[in-house]
DNA sequence: TGTTAAAATGCAATCGTTTGCAATACATTC
DNA sequence: GAATGTATTGCAAACGATTGCATTTTAACA
């Protein structure tokens, strides 16, 4: 084997040309004639080179990546978890990858703004996309300050100066509400947390519920898991405290573990013991909520669509183009576990 | 605000001292008298400095980086959709995360050689981990001709050089036939693709079938997706062709496909028409497996426990100390989806 | 063939760190 | 106070690429 080329330096040698000729050679540029262009490029096929990056992004002063940060908030906010967001970073990853961009992927537990800048200051990335809005409203100002690309994925508020994408919280509770009320649902419930990114599907259903004058049950409190909902499902049937006849969940994650405690309860149980059965609506749209057996009524949020959007928006922001908030289609997939009752 | 320090030798000007005292008081040298050192440490906070990575990088030729990519080798290899995978990958960022390292995710359609030499050549990462092993067995030898540090998500095979995290795929196909025999079917059937990471388990089937001398039929070929199970499941029911009393299926996905389509087809015919039930081993165990009802019984592939062992080996090669690959234990989970007939 | 403009190439500075070595400051001892 | 040794610090050369400007080559024309 010969020795193997790594540098321009090499290459300049190996083409018997100047570092400067082989750099412009190799990004295309017509200073250098046709002739040797196509020379230096076959032969930097051949010995198999490509340029450091690194030092090139020194050199440029960018780094051509992209931070992906999960900002995780308690021990039970396990975002790598979740099948929603794991989705949203495939999309995300498809998307950078095909124009030509890096995607860094790094969650922190306890945050705060000088970990975020870290990512500019350090030249790590050119911009950045943040998952978990967090009650630190405060968080992203070092980041707008300083204006550095960033969006966030979650809900848009009037009161924050920064760009987010996502569905319309507020009409999504409110749709999934109304439909159950339109299912004929007298007692529904709310099942969830009450994050700033979802708080207001909490309102979305507590409206509902007020124009149809019907009564809204305080929130019951449940982790975006499978596992979560399961457990405090299975606490409520066990305790006969389990009496709606409709349930917005605040994730379809949520919902498919009530929907397994309902099940599983039942299953051990004698008829006259059962719990009654109810309609239930989920969040998300997460793939398998389609192929459940009653498939999951939902709003959807769309990973593809949403995924775009953010980095669309990002990129907008990095060339100093006008940008705006997305709101993107915040919609309810009806199917069968809402027709329960 | 004061004019922003983001130099290592805006930093020595603030201090009064040489670029290269700051450079050792922040890498915390004992070369630099303790006073000095905490002076300097408390400048910098204040001054919301941080070495440019890029520059430091560079002068230190290594990255911090590693590299996680994914090989697609068709349309319909939806790597970044499986719920497994993309479970995994959770995983390794905590994992890099927490011992400092940033993670480089980008999946390649058409891998080549050279595509994936290339994250060392240009000194983007420093390690690497590949999931999907393909078809194309010299894929690698490029890598390990030059001793870049790799781990691969998949199966163990003798003939390979590289290291690779995974389960016993053959042992996986066998208990999960073995399984399904002890409940007492029959006539079983493997749903899944013959890819070089799954072939074995659907050996582990033969194998298992052949031992009790029950007749193994031709592979029923699926994607790795909801989708396809779905789809595939749903055509052969309607040509009368789904008559087994067992199925092993190559992954929960389409374990959970094919149930589903069972279900609805059932749903909208007459008690005559009905499929009969039969039992299903899956091959995973995502989280929602066991959330469904009935539950998937299933081999599970611990996503946690492969994480971690996939960037420890990782960075065994990358600091140079032996190495093996390793199997991770390949375990039955016994739930309701096997115990239908 | 000589002159001039245009095209192609090379020189050298720069990006921000780190680190071997040289240089200075300080303390210690006689 | 001189001499010695030890702690601290600074100088300057890398790391590998890009690019404005200077320089050379080529082409074109008289």
């Amino acid at each position: 084997m010969r020795k193997k080329v790594s540098t321009l330096s090499d290459m300049a040698k190996l083409a018997g040309v100047s570092e400067s000729t082989v750099s412009r050679a190799l990004s295309n540029s017509k200073l250098i004639s046709v002739k040797t262009r196509e020379r230096i490029q076959a032969l930097a096929k051949e010995a198999n080179f490509s340029v450091n990056t690194t030092a090139r992004n020194l050199r440029l002063q960018k780094s051509n990546t992209i931070a992906v940060v999960l900002l995780i908030h308690s021990e039970n906010d396990q975002s790598t978890t979740d099948p929603f967001i794991l989705r949203l970073l495939g999309v995300i990853a498809d998307e950078l990858t095909r124009i030509g961009y890096d995607m860094l992927l790094a969650s922190h537990t306890s945050p705060n703004e000088n970990a975020l800048k870290n990512y500019f200051d350090s030249k790590k990335a050119d911009g950045m996309i943040v998952f978990g809005q967090g009650n630190d409203p405060a968080l992203f100002d070092h980041l707008l300050n300083n204006d550095m690309p960033f969006v966030v994925w979650g809900t848009k508020d009037p009161h924050q100066r920064y760009l987010t994408v996502g569905t319309d919280n507020f009409l999504g509770g409110k749709l999934a509400t109304e439909h159950l009320i339109n299912q004929g649902c007298k007692h529904i419930a709310y099942a969830g947390r009450k994050t700033i990114e979802t708080e207001l599907r909490f309102h979305g259903y507590q409206d509902a519920l007020e124009k149809a004058d019907l009564p809204s049950s305080p929130l019951i409190d449940i982790h975006f898991t499978y596992q979560d909902g399961y457990n405090v499902a299975t606490k409520l049937l066990e305790t006969q405290q389990f009496n709606f006849d409709g349930i917005v969940a605040a994730s379809d994650t949520i919902a498919l573990g009530i929907l397994k405690a309902f099940n599983d309860f039942n299953a051990e149980k004698e008829l006259s013991e059962q719990a009654k059965p109810f309609s239930i609506v989920g969040y998300d749209d997460i793939e398998v909520s389609k192929f459940m057996h009653p498939s999951l009524t939902t709003i959807r949020q769309d990973t593809y669509e949403g995924g775009k959007r953010l980095v669309e928006l990002l990129f907008k922001q990095i060339h100093k183009k006008p940008a705006h908030s997305v709101e993107l289609e915040t919609k309810l997939i009806e199917r069968g576990s809402s027709k329960l009752v």
